[in-house]
DNA sequence: ATTGACGATGTGATATTGTAACATACCGCC
DNA sequence: GGCGGTATGTTACAATATCACATCGTCAAT
């Protein structure tokens, strides 16, 4: 779990990602508010995607007092709406946007094994999605890219 | 409903594509029973999508007496496996495959408005997601990619 | 014929994921 | 203080998915 902190990476992490995504939301005409702090923090602290009542327990835990699934969904809802958070379909799942100013469409690696989870970004993929369904027709709102696998750890053979 | 009958299609329909799906599965080294064949045809019969519970409901209705949903996930989960159906994550649904001989990735493009589900095969597409995946080292088995928006019928103006 | 193994299905319970409806609390404004 | 609006709480429920175990049929060995 201790992994590479010998340098800076552009992601921001911990308090830094929470302020990006409260600047992001704020921006958008929303307010960042307690019970959402906790959620994004509640999301954010996950290492891999966590589903609603995943998230809705740590929130318990955190404040205290039973937090209801529903008023999480509520919150992820926005946040995915407001590009803070991602939904993984396959998993019923949910990730922190490390970058939620940059809205492009990702693309999900799930690896079967461990449940992590990684995104690449490569818009001349999801663009070349997105142009083949415009050539039958269909208007593409949201791409849905999700890999299923293993990752290059667990795919290791001295595992 | 009455659409196309004016040339022949290669898209196997009906009992040709049941008798399609049987081959398939003996091939595999599994039984085609007579729930199987219920099931297959009432996944067929859907124009769109359906839900286990949707498909235990039609084959209730077909066999006169009540099917419990899990029986239905059993078959679907042989069927996918087999490639006889396919599973639409972003929709928690399932789809027969017109082609279960031909294994290849596929595209669904997944209409909010009328929830009709069309399928591109395009597998230089797939193809570049699966090496996209490669290239950060995952190993990828099953890709899953999908395009929710508007289909050309719905994104007519003169709706 | 009996037995045992095995695959398929039946049955009931339960877990997990997701929504709906309405009540309450808080906050800025008049 | 009262009002309108947003956010959250609370309860109930719907929809999706899995588990455990019982039963049934078939086939083969005895």
């Amino acid at each position: 779990m201790a992994a590479h902190a010998h340098h800076d990476h552009h992601e921001p992490q911990g308090d830094d990602l929470a302020r990006a995504a409260q600047q992001t939301l704020e921006r958008s005409g929303e307010q960042w508010t307690a019970m959402r702090a906790s959620v994004f923090g509640a999301l954010a602290g996950f290492d891999k995607p966590a589903s609603a009542y995943d998230i809705a327990d740590a929130v318990s835990k955190r404040e205290g007092r039973r937090i209801a699934a529903n008023s999480v969904y509520r919150i992820l809802d926005l946040f995915v709406g407001a590009n803070l958070a991602r939904r993984v379909e396959s998993a019923n799942a949910y990730v922190a946007n490390a970058h939620p100013d940059c809205r492009h469409d990702c693309i999900f690696l799930v690896c079967d094994v461990c449940g992590q989870t990684t995104h690449l970004d490569d818009d001349k993929l999801t663009q070349a999605v997105r142009r083949a369904a415009e050539g039958v027709g269909f208007v593409p709102e949201r791409p849905v890219i999700e890999v299923r696998g293993t990752c290059a750890i667990c795919a290791q053979p001295a595992n």
